[in-house]
DNA sequence: TAATAATATAACAATTTACTTATATATCCA
DNA sequence: TGGATATATAAGTAAATTGTTATATTATTA
């Protein structure tokens, strides 16, 4: 059975280019199926803050993600509710798995230090 | 059932930069039904033939579409014995069709014209 | 209220991208 | 062989991208 799904040829260049990055691209795998804050991915990317900031404002600009304030955490997850949703989903389900960074995280301390 | 694809991220990144891009990703759209040469794609996207040929340039660099020969034509189709066949197939799937834009150049005359 | 922590934003620099125009290459055909 | 056609490559440029460091904002807590 074909899934249906009714993208637009210039929406889904965006949402694409927005995942041709190998920062963005493992950040949305993580988040398909964890809530994570920003310091979590500062950690696993071994990248400043600001350019992880950056990164996620631009998923959320086009509402592939969400972010909830939990005091003076922003937790960031996947937003489901997004039309385009199930176009992503086809692409990140190909991916190969990347919890083993978040277990590392958890193994460091460094997850559940801030989140 | 779901498919399994084996793709690593740093490729699934890589294909996925090219894929964003509309220009692109709508030849491969079309590739993936048609065997098309570079005089059509000048006259589909009504961009300079260079501009086509680096596009189509930087698709084979990565083995997505192969070319062939006949006369003085060169006849670019997507490659489906490559690895990530199947990871680029399943985004393509889901994007809208485009036989509309060759059927636009038979009509034209367009087609038949070089090719 | 002041210090600290998490995050965002601003400003900037290096690199990459996607065109352009000009030119080279390869094939066909008269 | 020479002109025409299809395509590729080279060189240059403007804009976009992706980092950086410095600073602002927001919430927490002593």
């Amino acid at each position: 059975m074909l899934m249906e799904t009714s993208i637009e040829m210039e929406k889904a260049a965006l949402i694409l280019k927005l995942l041709g990055d190998q920062t963005r691209l493992t950040m949305m795998k993580i988040l398909d199926q964890h809530v994570c804050c920003v310091c979590e991915f500062v950690e696993i990317f071994q990248m400043s803050q600001p350019a992880i900031s950056q990164h996620l404002r631009k998923l959320k600009d086009i509402g592939l993600v969400r972010e909830e304030r939990k005091g003076q955490w922003i937790f960031y997850s996947v937003n489901k509710r997004n039309e385009d949703y199930p176009f992503l989903k086809q692409v990140l389900d190909q991916l190969p798995n990347q919890d083993f960074k978040i277990i590392k995280l958890e193994k460091n301390g460094t997850r559940i230090s801030c989140c």
